[in-house]
DNA sequence: CTGAAAGCGCTTACAG
DNA sequence: CTGAAAGCGCTTACAG
């Protein structure tokens, strides 16, 4: 019934030679004979040999293992597929490069009783990979001196162990503006994610650049904060226009926030985009099956998760990269028109 | 720098006892003297110490891991955030029963080459959870006579080592058109989903049971299938209504269906619900956040993770459950109205 | 109730 | 280029 499990020692006697051998073999070491080599891979294959993992992280030291770590994951996961995709899309990836990943979380809270590099050893982790942040989190604190290899989503520190890695979030907002003003809207609003998301400042920044660009100043009380949610955008979205009626764009730092916008504004009884022009931030796969069908800016999440796995796989060699930066992409569609 | 990781021998030494009492006192082993064993965790917990699962995986034969393994996860995960929200809280009750989580993935290909029980052995799994297979699978073959533990989820097997968790299909289909039946309406089609998958057969049957209690027979030409996404439920509702212009309900067999629906439908001319009453399935997040707010059927995503654990665990203690059944809920929206 | 010893399946200096 | 041996941090019969 239980078909006992094939052992480095089966393949080594199968194939007359010692266990540091096939071994060596397995390892793509240097010091061997390519022709013991080619033989004990062939044996091995016969055998349907397959290494011990837990026994090579045990002697090694070396776990080849890596974390994925979300924070607040029932908010984020919910809301935002997003995540799921990177996710996703790392794991697959980081099994490529040999590694297998398990899946973590975390909260605000709890991040205050355990230390990042506690879960570090005790997981027996090569590295993690950390999504949903907040630049108020205990663990933001202690990545700025860890020095274990770390690679962030959307949020950034200066420290050689830790990568970042994201889209270019100030030229994906500048790229959503921009679209607007070259359609001739002039006062254009922001409802903006978390105050305290470091991605909200970068985006931040694109929305003033446009402006800028293209001589416009920015007033201020057109910009509102939400928390990602559709709900909250609802509430911001009705602070502003009472604020401004005359608002003839807005722009959103999430689909999930466009959404919940367009909704209460055709309940204020706004035609979108004949009235206001909408846009949103992610490119979701339900941005486009709405109608209006979201304009928005994509973040392309197989190539985020490809990226933060090698970033992740590059730094635990030793090399010290740093940041790597996806392009975001303007997809033009239905919430938008010009004026 | 590298602060030495503390090991079963630095707890025994400091408690002035053997590693073997200090293994007991941790595996909560009977045959140990309670004031030793308070002993011993008490220093244990001065000093630090966690025991390496990694070494202890490779001397007990068990490994204390569990596999989410996910079918075609770039459909399913995009399109429907079921999947992660039940991975998520799967994973969080693994936790707590002392398991650790690997996430995999598979295609329908994939299945032809490698053997469920060979990704068992080489991932050195206690058991697995598994998401989105497909009646037509390898897996599927293979998981009526396989022997070690598993649980899937929305797909029925017969199999002491195979548990199933899901939520109760017929019931949920049958509550969708019993409602739309008690609102009047008497002629309701209905988008089901893949032909291929199990869940399909079940809501089928819920969607057969309602017409028969009520009186009503089923024509069936009022059934179409797609493919779970919304872009194959546009073309699927459109098929319908050319056949059937007097339609006056449609129960779709997700949310993401509907709104595919919905949108075709408005296009089409129809208002949502004065037209045609729109139910979904699923009771996905997004489904409340669209306009029309969607009726549907909500699946409880945390109890289902839960009980998918639990049962796993059941089932690697040697017990024999079988069958965990949700209920369904019935999620009465904006999407429906009376004729 | 406790300890000494073997062993889990690998890797890695150390010799040769 | 290859082998013998020690060791990774635990668990588990076996004695006592």
């Amino acid at each position: 019934m239980e078909n006992k499990t094939v052992t480095i020692k089966d393949v080594a006697k199968k194939a007359g030679v010692s266990v540091s051998t096939v071994s060596r073999a397995f390892n793509n070491y240097s010091d061997i004979n390519p022709e013991t080599r080619e033989q004990i891979l062939k044996i091995a294959e016969e055998l349907g040999y397959k290494p011990n993992i837990i026994a090579r992280s045990l002697s090694s030291n070396r776990n080849f293992r890596l974390g994925m770590l979300v924070e607040d994951y029932d908010l984020s996961g919910m809301l935002n597929p997003l995540v799921f995709e990177i996710l996703m899309n790392f794991k697959n990836t980081a099994t490529k490069l040999g590694y297998e990943t398990v899946l973590l979380s975390t909260t605000s809270d709890v991040q205050k009783n355990e230390k990042l590099s506690k879960l570090f050893t005790d997981k027996q982790l090569d590295g993690m990979f950390i999504m949903g942040l907040k630049m108020t989190d205990e663990y933001y604190r202690e990545l700025s001196q860890i020095d274990k290899p770390c690679v962030l989503y959307d949020i950034n520190i200066n420290n050689p162990y830790v990568g970042c890695v994201g889209v270019d979030n100030t030229k994906g907002a500048f790229l959503a503006v921009e679209y607007l003003i070259k359609l001739g809207h002039k006062k254009i609003g922001f409802i903006n994610g978390h105050k305290d998301a470091y991605v909200s400042y970068e985006r931040l920044d694109g929305y003033f650049l446009a402006h800028n660009r293209y001589g416009l100043t920015v007033d201020n009380s057109l910009i509102e904060y939400a928390d990602f949610t559709d709900k909250g955008a609802e509430e911001a979205v009705e602070r502003l226009i009472n604020r401004h009626r005359d608002v003839t764009a807005i722009f959103c730092a999430s689909d999930i926030m466009a959404i919940g916008v367009v909704n209460r504004l055709n309940d204020l009884g706004y035609s979108i985009p004949d009235d206001i022009s909408i846009i949103g931030f992610d490119g979701i796969y339900l941005s486009q099956c709405i109608s209006p069908k979201i304009t928005t800016v994509k973040q392309d999440t197989a190539k985020i998760g490809e990226a933060a796995a090698n970033l992740l796989f590059n730094i635990i060699q030793g090399q010290r990269i740093g940041r790597v930066v996806i392009e975001p992409e303007l997809l033009e569609r239905e919430s938008t028109k010009s004026v």
